[in-house]
DNA sequence: ACCTTTTGTTTTGTATAAGCAATATTTAAT
DNA sequence: ATTAAATATTGCTTATACAAAACAAAAGGT
């Protein structure tokens, strides 16, 4: 079982799949599948992909599953 | 077109490519099909050898040749 | 409002490649 | 030479990745 951030970093750069697609060289549909369903993609796919992002894999893909973004940021300090 | 060095890093280690299947849970004919033909396994497999080895799938696998490891180590002074 | 047109996402069906089991072959050691 | 260990080959099942079509949601025009 694998875990993914496609779907998020993709948004917050506001592209939508069919652009990302473009980007990577791969079909609208398969950034779908790979956004909603957690399935494996070809490393070499994975490669492409966290090129774009400007991440390495491991950044993107991963065994287990991603903390919130949120609980990664520094805490607010007290007022 | 995908490269790795999963050969270089499983010698090095001296490991057979049945002992490195078991570690990463993979058959050693995959193993095999990995090194010697260059072809791109799934990201799930890719981060399973990443993590045996220690290291990033980005360090195991490239969409561009990797360079002799012996050129990233510094130079012989001159006696 | 209604009807297009456009853009984005999802579904379905199919071809190709990943990954395995079993067998064959090579290599090493004694 | 014989055994054992390591690697390679063959055939098959499953999953990836694509093409095409269906569906959904906005945006424009009358």
């Amino acid at each position: 079982m694998i875990h993914n951030r496609i779907a998020l970093f993709r948004t917050e750069r506001g592209l939508s799949r069919k652009e990302l697609a473009d980007l990577v060289d791969l079909n609208p549909q398969t950034i779908g599948f790979l956004e909603r369903g957690s399935y494996s993609p070809s490393v070499e796919c994975a490669l492409r992909l966290a090129k774009v992002f400007n991440l390495s894999v491991d950044a993107l893909f991963s065994l287990k599953p991603f903390p919130a973004l949120s609980s990664q940021l520094s805490v607010q300090k007290k007022s």
